[in-house]
DNA sequence: GAGATGACGGGCT
DNA sequence: AAGCCCGCCATCT
């Protein structure tokens, strides 16, 4: 299409994550058809366009923790944002992925189609 | 075009 | 249990 670039498209998935809900940087890569992507999306998460109402803050790692390092603010603000979505934190910063992973798009073609 | 980057993931020590 | 290392991929300089 006019711009296939992975990063669009990893910003079109993560908006499709629902209020309350999370997502690990692998899964992402996944409903891209692109499994061990994963860091591919982490640098795009830390391009994420800001105003375009895009939900970084629902994208966590695989351990179900922030993984942001550099901007401690930013890992807050997720956590804060996370939290007041509903989402709760266990062990002090761990999230129940089994409980607020979001079990990605009905349609699996929505990205990875043709 | 090549090298370096990074908010990853899984495995091993 | 925690930390360290390697491999993977797309993007950036």
């Amino acid at each position: 299409m006019s711009e296939p670039s992975f990063y669009h498209q990893i910003y079109r998935v993560v908006c499709r994550v629902p209020r309350g809900q999370v997502v690990t940087y692998g899964q992402v890569a996944v409903i891209l058809g692109c499994p061990g992507a994963a860091r591919a999306v982490g640098y795009a998460m830390h391009r994420t366009p800001h105003g375009q109402g895009i939900p970084w803050h629902r994208v966590i790692n695989a351990r179900g923790r922030i993984s942001i390092k550099g901007d401690v603010y930013a890992a807050e603000a997720q956590r804060a944002l996370l939290e007041s979505e509903g989402v709760v934190f266990e062990d002090g910063d761990r999230v129940d992925l089994k409980k607020y992973r979001w079990p990605g798009p009905e349609d699996p073609f929505e990205f990875g189609g043709e």
